[in-house]
DNA sequence: TCTCAATTGCTATTGCTAATAGCATTTACA
DNA sequence: TGTAAATGCTATTAGCAATAGCAATTGAGA
């Protein structure tokens, strides 16, 4: 026995999310994306005229962290930030964000695939719904 | 729908996981230690005569982050670097560290049950080995 | 309508974790 | 025995998240 911990959920859940950040960080550095950018390019397609602040409310992500973060985004020429009024903006994808997405998108949904298809089948339809009793 | 990323099972996993590693963190922080110390403590109480190096291998930890890791850990007074050769020395728990690592043990016991109390039951037995298909 | 609390977007700073590159010494194997 | 591999370490870096604080704007209640 290798790893005396491996059968403690809280460390197989560290070690699998570690493992699978990594490799998915991998497949979207092709892109020029980190992780944390991909997700909000996804929430940003996914609903129109959200806000910074909301957008890092949904992701866990403070509104300090998402400065530095739309920043590239922007300096991307990926997202924009179009006024709502004179305090708020919303988080608006380019014609380029929009291609970006799709490029995530891809890459992503074959990600997700090839995660499901490590799980034994007598497992796999489990997981998510147990993940996301822990945390939602 | 408040989170449209809550079905994908990389997502959720990170999600999980980072809650775990905040709540744990928190359980830990009462004893002095952080999570990484106290996987480390618990190899080294796990099995004797272990380098440094061998421990990092199976937490995969880098040999160079091993170093301030054992470092506050000898400070702290919890393990000892005993000599095994004029090159590699053994990772051995102090009398005050066996006895930190019982605290350890009853604070990730309790936490690993309340982890499992959170997954329906229908899920629950299907999660860690689910987890560690996804790295092992 | 006026006031005050809450919200927004931001700056600046900090700490933790992990990664990289490099180095001297020692060990193990062929 | 000679060489490749391993060990423990230094030093540095990048990414990510957390905190504190601030000016301006908005919104809700009196």
């Amino acid at each position: 026995m290798p790893d005396p911990l491996s059968q403690l959920p809280g460390y197989a859940l560290r070690r699998a999310a570690n493992a699978m950040m990594g490799e998915l960080a991998d497949r979207l550095a092709p892109l020029g994306l980190r992780v944390a950018e991909a997700s909000v390019l996804m929430l940003a397609g996914a609903r129109d005229n959200q806000t910074s602040s909301e957008i890092g409310r949904i992701l866990d992500v403070q509104r300090a962290n998402m400065v530095p973060l739309l920043n590239r985004l922007e300096r991307a020429g990926l997202v924009e930030r179009v006024p709502i009024d004179r305090k708020s903006s919303a988080i608006v994808l380019t014609l380029a964000g929009r291609q970006k997405l799709r490029e995530v998108e891809a890459v992503t949904s074959a990600f997700e695939a090839d995660l499901l298809a490590r799980v034994p089948l007598d497992h796999r339809d489990h997981l998510v719904p147990a993940l996301n009793a822990l945390w939602r």
